[in-house]
Formats: structure tokens, sequence, C-alpha cells
DNA sequence: GCAACAGTTTTACGTTCGTCAAACATTCGG
DNA sequence: CCGAATGTTTGACGAACGTAAAACTGTTGC
């Protein structure tokens, strides 16, 4: 059987906002984040992301951060699972913010 | 002698955006912001901050870290220090990210 | 001068965090 | 069925964090 499912998060009424800051204030997850902006669905594996030099342990740990965060959604399908960013959610339970964080993270040292 | 002057800080290009958001990931310093956005000086003591619960030490602690962030700037006055927000600069280096950040800090659960 | 004041620094301590390694599911392909 | 593939979970460890207490620095007022 392999009906898609999807991992436990917070509703998007319950994302508080001290808990995303605290998961988006690590270089790792910031970097997941960039990599989600794209709207698109991503595996899990350090090497789809440019993390090659981190455990895949490691990155499981920061992408249950992000999730239990609100900041991602996982589907399962399979032996794969696939994450990708809530905008939506994000967008309607703190308008603006995302938009703004995700101009930050692309603005270099200037 | 006592000429005004302000406790190190970053330069305004230097604010590191991860930094700045494990700055804010912690209930106790999301507070003091919400303190500091009136615009207006503040002082250090907990007591003019509803942080009666801390200690000094753990409230100067708080203050140092947000300041090292660049998200606050002291100026030294006799014994007295007045931390207020770097509003121009963060603007300045983040459009729109303190406004949003302030905005989705005033939104309660709903 | 000296005592009170306003904060910082230092030290200490328990907790949380980031990381890896190893063990553990679960699923797909032969 | 068996082995490879994809992640997760658990356990361990050092580093960083939040807190408080005590010692310290500099300032104001008497």
């Amino acid at each position: 059987m392999s009906e898609d499912e999807r991992l436990p998060q917070p509703a998007t009424a319950d994302i508080d906002l001290v808990t995303l800051l605290h998961a988006l204030g690590d270089p790792v997850r910031m970097t997941l984040l960039l990599s989600y902006a794209d709207g698109r669905e991503h595996s899990c594996g350090p090497r789809d992301l440019g993390l090659d030099h981190l455990h895949k342990s490691t990155v499981s740990h920061h992408m249950r951060v992000l999730r239990e965060a609100g900041v991602t959604t996982t589907r399962v399908a399979g032996r794969n699972r696939f994450v990708s960013l809530r905008r939506t959610d994000l967008d309607a339970r703190f308008p603006g913010l995302l938009d703004a964080l995700l101009a930050a993270a692309s603005t270099p040292l200037r």
C-alpha cells in the first residue's frame, strides 16, 4: 500500500513566530529554505541540496525542525519524501514575511 | 568626562540575516524587540520592560546579543545606557523585513 | 570621599543544539 | 525473497545557549 500521506506538521494558525525564526536562524536550514523557495518539491538526500558535507541523519534532523516549525510540508510517496515550502500557509499566517525573508536571503553583503 | 558614546555594533552592511534571525528566535529577545518597536530609547533595567522575572545580568546578555546582531544600538550616557532599534539601518540592509517581523509579532494566534 | 546606582563581565551550571554513526524501518527492483 | 535504496530514529559527544549570582566598572549625589 502506498497512499500519499503527509508527515505531522503544525496547523497554519499554530505556527509560532519565535519558533519559525529560531528554525531559520541556522545556516543549514536557511540554505534549505532557499532551495525550497523555487516552490517545487525536493527529496531529502544531502546530494540534492549542495549539502554533501553533512550526514544524511543531520539533514533529516534539520528538515524535521523546519517541518515542526511550519516552514515545510513533507509528502510521503513510497520510499521517497518530497519536501516543499508551505508558502500559502505562511503568507496567510504572517503576510509579507516570507517574501521579505527570501528577498533578504538573496541580498549579498553589498 | 561623559561624552555620549555608542557600544560596539556591526556596520549596516555587515548585518547577517541568519545571525539576525537567530537573535530574534528567542522569546525574551522578541519581547525586547517589541518594546523597542516604538522607536524610542529604553534603558536597560528589567523593570522598564516587563521582565521582572529575569536577572539584570540575563537582560544585559540578551541586549548584547541584539546589539551584536545589529538589531539595536546602545548610547552610553553617564551611568545609563539607552537602547534603541536600528530601524533605518535594518530597512536599508533588508528592505521590508523589519516591518514584516513587527507585523507578524503583533499577530496573535487568530 | 563614599555610598548608592546602572549595567557589564565573569563564573558556574543545566539544557538545548548540531553533528555523526549505527541501527532501524519501509519500499522498490531483480 | 533478498538486497539495494531512501530516510528516520536513537545514542553519544562537544559546543553553544539561557540563566543566575557574585564581582566589578564607572557615575551620580550628598
